[in-house]
DNA sequence: CCGTTTTCGGTTTTT
DNA sequence: CCGAAAACGG
């Protein structure tokens, strides 16, 4: 078989590792060096060369953005089909699992998936029912506590308190929060992890299913992994499974949300066999900046270690300019954007924390330059949206108390706190989620007759939309939501700018809802792979398919939780992009301008004991720079209401003076001289 | 029930 | 200091 087409554009090292032999294969893979390009032609040499049909390999990621970008450079690389290969987030083949196995996994077939805001508004109602005071056991903390526990996959019953009064009461709420999620059907994104690990480590039979299956399991940004996942994999590995993950330890910058860096250890502890491939060659940026970067990098302590490098010639120096205060940065910075004639959004504004992007968003503002931010507020995530979204999944599970609570009285309709606490009370005592107690209340006479009225009127609200959406298409399921539920009309009242856009984006739901084309989870024959055992009997799969009414409508709330979708509105070209550095990981700009490096911000004060994962940051944001690097520091700078001086980052003593050029000297340019902004000294 | 006042916190974030 | 969210008063 000729496989030219897919070894040709390989260099060495890329075509060692997507050859490997069937081993373990660990892919060093740095900055810039080919990483998507290796995984997704070693899943073409898997199913050329290595006879592996496509069922037989999975591929994990951890955005979907990652995860879809994998997906259509494998379809443009093979001709043959892909059916039946998996590519997804660890979160969405999780789900996809339990979808399929719902009841081994000991969960209603309807359950729903709770994003952080339906999560936190959920431990706010567990912490308030015991009773607790919310300013000593805040939702946040707890919502904190918990995740990370499962992130660890940890259940609150598999933690002792040992004498420890705090983390007993945390685990009293952890427990309460567990039954109440049971029993209401949902389940949070650290739960899809835990549960499916759960599902596969006590149902031997399932598991030999799937370990017969997925032969092959690639890993992309492995470095990321936190420890449930890590669990996961190793299961699903089991002693036949291949592993193929690709990582880079310099670029480990999600501690704080549970990813373990020791994980790459632990593969090559824990599978023996294993191979490390080192993907050195940068295909992005200049020797100027690839230097700067190794120079950074190499102060870290623990790690495998590797030196980028480049056959492209050194380039522009690294631009170095110390501002006097943060509007002197941004004014250089939207100066020397305004010089530059290439596409705009070749051009990235990178900081550490998301409250910088105010100067810059008026200095860009105020010179007519079109910008983006990234990481505004997502589509899925809007009031308006999410209000409509609570009206469907109550139409699909009355049950839904999350769902319940926050439509009850949106729009207004004289259903308020006192009435709800009543609900609440004997939801609690009867154990019966509100949408009954509801029922009970209004039977047994516990209301004020208005309070009684309106809250019938509601309960009626809602079997009439159930009625009138039975049958129909999901497109016009929502659209006679959008209008039945009166969100319309209660976002039409107010004539302001705000309100316009609730509307707009309503309709846009709407359009989401007729442009959804639910993929994956087509081939609802699995069990009947060649060469993999069946599925064990009473393994119940998912019946709610799409063209039923239910099943469109539930893919469609899947899909807007899982993939709540970027700030939505046409990624307009030619804007400038600003965005934190954690955003900019895996992107690449002809010009980055590194903002705010200076000692309290970033390294950040609150990271004193993570100095080598701010490093790693900064490693990340030198490398994303293909030509252009500007690295921008201020004398001073507003913190929380006072200015204060800063001294210029560590991290630029690090990088050797003779890769720097300064660009004007401080001096040079008095403060008194930035015009239309407030003096230095205010 | 709604608009105003007060209080509080303020690193990074995908799913 | 600034914005969000909770508490308060009409």
């Amino acid at each position: 078989m000729d496989v030219s087409y897919l070894l040709d554009p390989l260099n060495n090292e890329q075509r060692e590792a997507v050859t490997a032999p069937l081993k373990h294969t660990l892919v060093l893979a740095g900055a810039g060096s080919g990483k998507t390009k290796c995984l997704t032609h070693r899943i073409a040499w898997l199913l050329e060369m290595e006879h592996a049909r496509p069922y037989n390999l999975l591929a994990v990621t951890f955005t979907n953005k990652a995860a879809n970008e994998m997906r259509s450079r494998i379809d443009a690389l093979l001709n043959q089909s892909t059916r039946g290969l998996w590519i997804g987030t660890f979160h969405g083949i999780a789900h996809r699992l339990l979808r399929i196995h719902w009841s081994d996994a000991n969960l209603p077939q309807l359950f729903q998936i709770l994003d952080s805001d339906d999560q936190l508004r959920t431990l706010r109602r567990v912490v308030k029912s015991l009773q607790l005071d919310d300013k000593v056991w805040s939702p946040k903390k707890v919502q904190h506590f918990i995740n990370a526990r499962k992130d660890e996959g940890l259940r609150a019953a598999d933690i002792v308190a040992d004498g420890d009064a705090w983390l007993a009461q945390m685990l009293v709420i952890y427990h309460a929060y567990e039954e109440t999620c049971q029993r209401t059907g949902v389940v949070d994104f650290a739960e899809l992890l835990v549960r499916v690990y759960e599902l596969l480590r006590d149902n031997p039979l399932l598991l030999e299913h799937y370990q017969q299956r997925f032969r092959y399991l690639l890993v992309d940004e492995f470095q990321d992994t936190n420890t449930i996942q890590y669990q996961w994999l190793h299961l699903l590995a089991g002693s036949q499974g291949k592993l193929f993950v690709v990582f880079d330890d310099d670029q480990s910058v999600y501690s704080f949300r549970g990813a373990r860096i020791e994980n790459i250890q632990n593969l090559r502890q824990d599978f023996t066999d294993t191979c490390l491939i080192r993907l050195e060659q940068n295909y992005r940026s200049t020797g100027t900046i690839l230097a700067a970067a190794n120079a950074l990098i190499a102060n870290n302590k623990s790690r495998l270690g590797k030196k980028l490098w480049t056959q492209d010639k050194a380039g522009e120096p690294v631009f170095l300019y110390a501002a006097y205060s943060e509007t002197d940065e941004a004014l250089f910075v939207v100066d020397k954007i305004k010089g530059w004639y290439g596409k705009r959004n070749e051009v990235a504004i990178l900081y550490r924390t998301t409250a910088q992007s105010r100067v810059f968003e008026e200095a860009l503002l105020q010179k007519g330059i079109p910008y983006r931010i990234y990481g505004s507020l997502r589509f899925y995530e809007r009031l308006e949206i999410k209000d409509m979204l609570a009206y469907l999944r109550l139409l699909l599970h009355r049950d839904d108390d999350g769902a319940f609570e926050r439509v009850v009285n949106t729009p207004k309709r004289g259903i308020g706190g006192r009435t709800v606490d009543v609900l609440r009370g004997v939801a609690r005592q009867q154990s019966v989620s509100l949408w009954k107690a509801a029922h009970i209340v209004i039977e047994t006479q516990q209301l004020k007759a208005r309070a009684s009225h309106s809250l019938t009127a509601f309960l009626n609200l809602i079997k009439q939309l159930v009625e009138q959406v039975k049958g129909l298409p999901l497109p016009e399921q929502v659209e006679v939501v959008k209008i039945t539920s009166g969100l319309v009309a209660h976002y039409k009242k107010e004539n302001k700018e705000e309100a316009q856009r609730r509307l707009e984006n309503l309709e846009e739901l709407v359009n989401a809802a007729r442009q959804f084309k639910p993929r994956g989870f087509q081939e609802q024959g699995i069990d009947a792979v060649a060469g993999v055992p069946p599925l064990p009997k009473g393994s119940i799969l998912d019946s709610t398919g799409f063209g039923t009414i239910a099943g469109d409508l539930r893919h469609f709330l899947d899909h807007a939780v899982l993939e709540a979708g970027e700030g939505q509105g046409a990624p307009s070209e030619d804007c400038v992009q600003l965005m934190t550095l954690h955003a900019a990981k895996g992107l690449e700009f002809q010009v980055v301008f590194l903002c705010g490096l200076e000692e309290g911000l970033f390294p950040h004060q609150n990271c004193v004991g993570e100095l080598e994962e701010e490093r790693r940051l900064c490693y990340v944001g030198i490398t994303r720079a293909r030509q252009y690097l500007y690295l921008c520091h201020s004398e001073s700078r507003y913190r929380y209401g006072t200015r204060e001086s800063g001294k210029p980052s560590r991290f630029l003593d690090e990088i050797p003076d003779e890769l720097i050029q300064k660009v004007r000297l401080s001096s040079s340019v008095p403060p008194f001289k930035l015009s239309g902004t407030k003096p230095v000294d205010d």
